[in-house]
DNA sequence: GCTCGTTACTAAATCGATTTCTTTTGTCTA
DNA sequence: TAGACAAAAGAAATCGATTTAGTAACGAGC
């Protein structure tokens, strides 16, 4: 290893005390202009890199931000929905000069437990992405006063970042309902704070227009299931009141849909209209192209980080929540047939 | 913040010193098995979590492992290739008590070089997934003597995870000659380490079988760029001495491909035959089905993983380049037709 | 001429561990 | 019983920075 660089070095070379050197680096005021302009051109000259560990371990400010992925799978680096939120989020952080670390979420015994890995690393906050809120390890770090921000989660006095899931979902309603859709199934997620808003919406939205909402419209599908979004379809198919559109929790439910009809030689949208959730790559790649609402995970990202700067680097003695709201886009694809009522008027 | 524990606070409580309390929790032969025990059984009741910081700054094991995603475009914790080769590498490493940090690989003018940050952090090895090898701050890191490990690139004295681009052709190859194809397109990728192993067992087998390789049949394509894919599938179909088979560079580009002649009222693999490569979700999704080399991701990061954390554990003074070969698996999927030769035999 | 204040710098404490070097104590051997 | 030796514990140095407290020099003000 090459020998590394420290304050030290510098220090015998500029024949100045270390701590000289080290406020001329850091640019305080209490340094003469000649002085720090040398070993400031000293440092320079010897590649000198500031050791993180000895700095932090003395000024406790690490600007180091941990990320939890859902701790349950482990895979959900794998998502494309929260692959691109952490991506936003990470060039963010970094912009400003922090950098993530992923908590270890693993299953092996000794592993330390969320708070413990805060601990040992200092991490000045930490950013959910989707986490499991009922974990009693999860709830001790959000008891705790290390600043936090979570995509699609409120919490009191942490930071949230949410998709307008009632708006968004409002106008995907819109969009099928002008292209004259009125049996409108919907095939939502499991219960959690994200359905609930869409589920809302929908039936907002169908109660405001005097349409009906029967029983068997609403389903429950976990998320990204594509079996189950495929097996679901085929329940809502053999209703005897057959709606004209399906929605789905999201893109890939959606498409295990699409493929279950196709494959039961059903042409999409002639025999059925569809629409999914997200806006994965997916949907510009199947065909016909899905329906869906193009969650802005760009910008999900970069509030996140913002704010979560913003509250470790100002600090609240006692800090309340914080809720950004976040307005997807409907892209309305090649899945919506439009059904004319003309004649039934 | 709850006041943390330190070392300190047990070594009162036990009324022993500091550097005894420190040897019984690492667990050395020189304290007394009482003594041990019971700092042990008061550092648990007490929570004590050690000070990342501080055992690092003197012991310079950090157990921290950077990632370092490509610099260019850092969009590429969004391929669903390298998120499961990442994740399965996460896995691995943190169920050895490692972890891994980020390499911030932005534009950002005062943004520190790939090898500054390690020696900030004091990495104790990289896992390179899909680096600009050309790049200066690359090999300067390459040069070093930190432990790395790449997917996918040989590299001088360091470990190189790699797919068995020539052997999982080849047996594409194998599949598609004896579904009875003999005129064969290849689009490939662009001219790299992982493109030329693929090409050559392209040519090798269509020479070992007798077939000619027209020069028309071969074509670039950037990898993952749908949209090329699309095109270049355009200027294959419009050739005189149409193939019967197209392999594209991966999956995405295959899709691209796909859509672009269904859109034109083909019928895969009626009227022309498809693979694809990396075996991505994407294939199980569109149909038909694609053929593709289904890569073995999950090996892929357990062996980067295993294999760095050895050569960090059990540095060598002069070591050498190591290549482990992954296999990947064929998959038929439904785009692959049939081509009987009966009548010209 | 004495005090006061400012500027520019240094010495030393500190962060929380690890590690090396001693010292103490008890046991075993010659 | 002296000397050797091992086991158990502690003292102190150390890692590389930050930060606090303190000092020397110098000019200004009265």
């Amino acid at each position: 290893m090459k020998e590394a660089v420290s304050l030290k070095d510098i220090a015998k070379i500029c024949q100045v005390s270390v701590s000289t050197v080290s406020k001329a680096l850091n640019d305080r005021a209490d340094v003469g202009r000649e002085k720090k302009e040398e070993i400031q051109r000293v440092a320079k000259e010897l590649n000198y890199v500031p050791n993180f560990m000895a700095s932090t371990l003395r000024s406790k400010k690490t600007r180091n931000i941990g990320v939890l992925l859902s701790e349950s799978t482990g895979t959900n680096l794998m998502h494309e929905h929260f692959a691109r939120i952490l991506n936003s989020f990470k060039d963010t952080v970094e912009e400003r000069g922090y950098f993530i670390s992923f908590l270890n979420a693993n299953n092996s015994p000794n592993r330390l437990s969320f708070m413990e890995q805060c601990k040992y690393m200092n991490f000045d906050g930490v950013f959910m992405l989707c986490a499991d809120y009922q974990k009693p390890e999860v709830k001790e770090l959000l008891a705790s006063n290390i600043p936090i921000a979570a995509v699609d989660h409120t919490m009191p006095k942490h930071i949230n970042i949410a998709s307008n899931q009632y708006g968004d979902m409002r106008r995907l309603m819109q969009l099928i309902y002008y292209r004259g859709h009125r049996k409108i199934a919907y095939i939502h997620g499991e219960n959690n704070e994200v359905t609930t808003g869409r589920v809302s919406a929908y039936k907002t939205f169908m109660t405001e227009h005097n349409l009906p909402i029967p029983r068997e419209y609403l389903y429950t599908c976990p998320y990204r299931d594509y079996e189950r979004g495929s097996a679901l379809t085929k329940a809502v198919l053999a209703l005897p009141n057959r709606p004209t559109c399906i929605i789905y929790p999201d893109d890939l439910t959606a498409v295990g849909g699409l493929n279950m009809m196709q494959e039961s030689g059903m042409v999409i949208p002639r025999d059925v209209s569809i629409a999914g959730y997200d806006g994965l790559n997916l949907v510009n790649i199947v065909r016909p192209r899905i329906a869906t609402i193009r969650q802005d995970t760009v910008s999900m990202g970069i509030q996140a980080g913002n704010k979560l700067i913003n509250r470790i680097e100002f600090p609240d003695a006692t800090p309340v929540a914080e809720t950004v709201t976040v307005d997807g886009m409907v892209e309305p694809g090649e899945s919506l047939a439009v059904i004319s009522h003309s004649r039934h008027q």
